[in-house]
DNA sequence: TCAACACTTTTTCTCGAGATTTTTATATTT
DNA sequence: AAATATAAAAATCTCGAGAAAAAGTGTTGA
């Protein structure tokens, strides 16, 4: 279970401050593997991060399994651990499983949403689109756009009560962020995915179940499209070497 | 992810042996959750289990960190780990997700499985076969026959070319587990289950991807059934503990 | 009787150091 | 020069001890 625990959660999991050592680290790690400080396949020395994340080895150690268990970081038998490696085929499954999962989501969030859900989603609807706005003028405006985005799409299906489907489509989001924002690192966000959220955010509130998973659907789908075009080094020299070698 | 590492994970988990106390600490306790032996909600002290798993302190923490993020274990703040609860709830929606997952697994199975797949699942199924005979003599044949059901199951869905798919299978499928050994902890495993898979089994080699989807979602749903008319106390007593008071 | 306070005990959390294993570098031989 | 073998270096894995927090216990006072 990623960081807040499967049962008994009450607030979401970004609100509320970390509790204990191992659990700040595990945040800052996965925040900067899915950000792309760490990127794809490049080994974690215990040793050397202890210092950057100024925590003991053990408890390093601890922060490490659980982003395993995320599949966010590989551990190898007796040869410590490393960022997980990219691949096209892997992103692949992990989009076509997201479909699987946040259509489902989005169904059962639009059968039995009620009024205070939909205003959640308008407001969220809103917050993004000030923030894509704001994408061109200012630089620090993709992390916004970033932050706003991943909200948007939870509160969408906030109104399923599976808990097992929400924990699920969190950890294949954080996934997806990971492609996408190697995907983005030249590439601006297209003008379109505006109209793609406005259509899927009318769709919902219309409580068109159909016409929302479709739009949901091919929403993205697109980011695969965007993954495909992307430069090949990007995806095979993610698999780095003994010989760390930054990006 | 669960033991295997999602990505590059060549052979089946339970096949090859740990590589290190973490992983030997983690899959034992796996098990012994999954089994019942410690049952839902106990408390996990470090200090006691380190001398019953033979392991040191932090080894012992860094396994049970491995299993928060399967949702077998919830870590609370800073007061320690615990055996994650059970409710009628958390199990109606592991089996409705389950439902979803598993039958997606089965439809990409059969449309891309070989003649070799074939063969598995025909063997897989006599296997499972010859333990169901034996369930009503023997009494060691309960944890064959679990064993083989498990992997029945897998091989099923073997030929779905999906990882996260599987993955996400193997963790709903070892929560059903819990509960289902749970319920069958009296009650004998009734006959016609060997008829469902039996139905189950044909229909999948016959490539009818409907009719092995509507049998394998009643199969999985009649679980379900068995967990409600389970005592009370089962799902409630859970909350196990020295003087545990709820909040 | 019950609530509040201080004290003791237990448990968790964290860190640093030692033992294996893996990896890198060097030297020797064919 | 390539390949094997040996030695050195680095990193991982593991354990036990100390600091911080929680739970438990008993006493006092209204």
């Amino acid at each position: 279970m990623s960081d807040a625990a499967l049962h008994h959660s009450a607030a979401p999991d970004a609100a509320m401050e970390p509790k204990t050592l191992v659990e700040g680290a595990y945040r800052r790690l996965r925040r900067n593997i899915v950000e792309g400080v760490h990127p794809p396949g490049e080994k974690l020395r215990v040793e050397h991060l202890k210092e950057q994340y100024d925590v003991g080895a053990g408890t390093l150690r601890e922060a490490l399994q659980l982003l395993v268990t995320d599949a966010l970081v590989v551990a190898q038998g007796q040869r410590g651990f490393r960022v997980a490696p990219i691949s096209l085929k892997d992103f692949e499954d992990i989009t076509r499983t997201r479909v699987l999962i946040e259509t489902e989501a989005l169904r059962q969030s639009i059968a039995l949403g009620d009024d205070d859900w939909e205003g959640r989603v308008l407001a969220a609807f809103h917050r993004l689109s000030r923030a894509e706005e704001r994408l061109d003028d200012e630089a620090s405006a993709r992390e916004d756009w970033e932050e706003r985005n991943r909200v948007f799409h939870e509160v969408l299906i906030s109104a399923c009560p599976s808990r097992w489907i929400q924990h699920f489509q969190q950890i294949l989001y954080r996934q997806s962020e990971r492609y996408r924002r190697l995907s983005l690192f030249r590439n601006p966000i297209p003008r379109d995915v505006h109209a793609e959220h406005q259509l899927l955010c009318d769709a919902t509130v219309a409580r068109d179940s159909e016409a929302a998973c479709k739009v949901l659907t091919e929403h993205i789908l697109r980011t695969l499209d965007a993954v495909r075009h992307m430069p090949t080094e990007f995806l095979n020299a993610a698999e780095n070497g003994p010989k760390v070698r930054q990006a």
